[in-house]
DNA sequence: CGAGTATTTGACCGTCTGGTCAAATGAACG
DNA sequence: CGTTCATTTGACCAGACGGTCAAATACTCG
């Protein structure tokens, strides 16, 4: 048969990456079991390993896919629009990007946290190109005299900073800002407020 | 003897929890094993346990220690100093601690990250509160017309996100910067600009 | 239906891990 | 020196963990 895919692999691998993003995002991958994670997937542990040879294959399946959803969004800069405009849609994107999906930040904050044992390469490869490419549209802006100027590595890093911060440290914003406010829309208008006077000068 | 503390005591609890924060800072909680905490102390596992009546005892040991080194720097802030100078010191202080102290950041980080399962009565007590007592200091100088006006807390929580970012995400941030570049010392240069125009509208 | 393949599972295994224990060693002191 | 207490250790254990395997079950298609 020349179907390599059926519908019900499809689903399992589906139901395994999802149980995995959930059970990696919270335990990290030390701290992840087998049995957790066939639990969490709704399969028998040998079931499981039917459709990845081992815990490290599912982390990392995760790990690649991660990638892809998660610097997507963040390639879009027009060096044509608005500088203030642009750099601030993107600050949104970014920030309902961790909103949206917490767990995969986590999992991308776990990695990192511990040196990037897996994602290392990617982060000098595709990411570095990344950043650099948008380092050079803005660098651009300053120079035209269109925003005001300062280090454009650092003005990206400072997002992702502090969009993650959001996702990745939730118990400890919200231990702090306390249970009746909502985290996300202030986060919006504070970093909103903050990257204008950052780029007006 | 009324001695309680004997000098090899000491030695050894203290050479437990350093090692504790080498491991723990990198393997996390769960990744971290009593024989690789034993061995980066230089003690048989019996002995490591002789001091410490179990693994968790020692990352409890150093959670509790490591709140008064992390949040102690960070309760100076003179309401009748120079909002700006204040807060920038402020900065300043919040940086170098992550700079000389990455291993307690990154142990906090996972911590959090994890859902502060040991830490999060500290950080809806001590923490909250701390922060609360800031945002008042802060909320005073922006009544007063003396920095531009921003929600207080967030405007803490930028500093932690931005400070810690550096050293929880080191090997990020070396991927992207290369290897050429001093992260540290572009950070103070560039947190110093961003936040003195955020205070200053 | 029946043959053949895809999927699922219970039982099992070797290894690692947190932790125990009794015995050995070392230090202090009269 | 001998006694006493603190420290250290090799040997050991029970449970958890990652992973295997052969057998059972479900599914597909002629």
């Amino acid at each position: 048969m020349v179907n390599d895919d059926t519908r019900i692999q499809r689903d399992r691998r589906a139901r395994i990456l999802e149980a995995g993003l959930e059970v990696f995002s919270v335990e990290g991958f030390a701290g992840a079991t087998l049995d957790g994670l066939a639990n969490a997937a709704g399969l028998s542990k040998p079931n499981l390993l039917y459709y990845f040879p081992s815990k490290e294959a599912v982390y990392l399946a995760l790990l690649e896919r991660l990638l892809d959803t998660w610097l997507d969004p963040l390639r879009v800069l027009d060096p044509d629009g608005d500088p203030v405009v642009e750099f601030l849609a993107y600050v949104r994107r970014k920030l309902h990007l961790a909103r949206d999906y917490p767990r995969e930040s986590r999992l991308f904050a776990g990695e990192v946290l511990r040196g990037a044992p897996v994602l290392a390469p990617e982060l000098s490869g595709d990411l570095r190109k990344l950043v650099d490419a948008q380092a050079r549209v803005i660098s651009g802006w300053m120079a035209a005299g269109r925003i005001a100027p300062s280090e454009p590595h650092h003005l990206i890093m400072s997002v992702w900073a502090l969009t993650q911060h959001y996702a990745d440290f939730a118990v400890q914003v919200s231990a702090v800002l306390g249970d009746t406010r909502d985290p996300w829309e202030e986060a919006e208008a504070h970093l909103t407020t903050m990257f204008t006077r950052m780029l007006t000068g």
